[in-house]
DNA sequence: TTCATATAGTTACATTCGTAACTGTTGTTT
DNA sequence: AAACAACAGTTACGAATGTAACTATATGAA
C-alpha cells in the first residue's frame, strides 16, 4: 500500500545512497590519480591481492560481468600494468599477472584505500563500523 | 600498505556488493512489470510520495543527476503517467504531477516495495534491519 | 573419428550514462 | 533600461554498459 511505503526507509534506496557516498569518495582517488574506471580498479585490486588469475577467476572473485573484465584487462594491459600468458594445457585460457608497474600502482592505491577505510571507520566509530561490515556480509546470502 | 589491505573487508566493495544485491532484487520487479529503469522508478516514487514537484526538486530529493531526471520525466510522460504544467510566475519551471495511471502504477509498485522490504527485514531480523538502516542513514553525513 | 555441447574470452550493437554546452527565463548590477 | 550573472531544464557527444552473437578451443558421446 502507498501509505505503508516510505521512500526514506526503503532499503534499496538507503543502500544505494550510502553505497554511492562511500564508493565515490574512493573513486575520486583512483580516477584522479590514474584515470581508472571502477572496473579497472577492481580488476587491478583483485590481481594485486590474489596474484595471477584467469579472466574467469576474476569474474568469480568480483562478480563483474565478463565483458567488463575483458575490457578492463585490455585497458590495464595497454598501460603495461599486466601481462598475459597463454596456458599451455588449455589454449583458451590466459593467465593474467601484474607487471612491476602494475604492482606499484596497486600498492599506491592500497595505501590510499587503507587510509580511506580508516577515515570511514573513524567517522562511524569502531563498533558501528564492525557492525556495518557484518551486516553487509550477511546480506550476501540474501 | 598492500599487506594491510584486504579486498573482502574494504568498505566500498562490501557496500557495493550488498547494495547491488538488495537493489537488483527489487529492480527485477519494476523492470519486469513495467520495463522501467531505476531512474524512472525513482522519479515515479518521488512524485508518488511527495505529489507535484519540479525537476529540480526531484534532483534534491533523489540525488539523481539532472539529465537523468530530465530523461526519466520525458519517458514517464510518454507513458502518460505524468503531466507537466508551466509555472505561471516562473516560466522556466514546470510542475510535474502523476496522472491517475501514474498513481496506479506507483501504488502497485509500492505494494511490491513493502513486500520486498519485509522480505529483507525477515531475512535480517528486526534488530539487524533497524541497525542497518540507522547505519546507512548515518553514512549520509560522511 | 565425428558430431554435438560446453567453455574462455572478444566483439558488435543498441542503450544508458556523465560532462559540458546549450536555450530560454529570471534576477541583479550599473 | 542595458548588461550580465544565475537558474530550470534540454540536448549533443563521447564514454561506459549489457545483451547477444561470435571465434577458438576443449570435452564428451555416438
Amino acid at each position: 500500500m502507498k501509505s505503508q511505503f516510505d521512500l526514506q526507509s526503503f532499503l534499496p534506496f538507503l543502500m544505494h545512497h550510502a553505497s554511492e557516498k562511500v564508493s565515490l569518495g574512493f573513486r575520486d582517488i583512483y580516477r584522479d590519480r590514474y584515470r581508472m574506471t571502477r572496473s579497472e580498479w577492481r580488476v587491478l585490486a583483485t590481481l594485486g591481492q590474489y596474484g595471477a588469475l584467469t579472466a574467469t577467476e576474476i569474474v568469480t572473485h568480483t562478480g563483474l560481468h565478463k565483458t567488463k573484465v575483458s575490457r578492463a584487462v585490455f585497458s590495464i594491459e595497454k598501460r603495461r600494468w599486466l601481462k598475459r600468458r597463454q596456458d599451455e594445457k588449455d589454449r583458451r585460457v590466459q593467465r593474467l599477472e601484474l607487471t612491476a608497474q602494475g604492482i606499484s600502482a596497486f600498492t599506491s592505491l592500497c595505501e590510499a584505500g587503507v587510509a580511506y577505510n580508516r577515515k570511514v571507520r573513524e567517522f562511524l566509530g569502531d563498533d558501528d563500523f564492525a557492525r556495518l561490515s557484518d551486516l553487509l556480509i550477511k546480506l550476501n546470502d540474501l
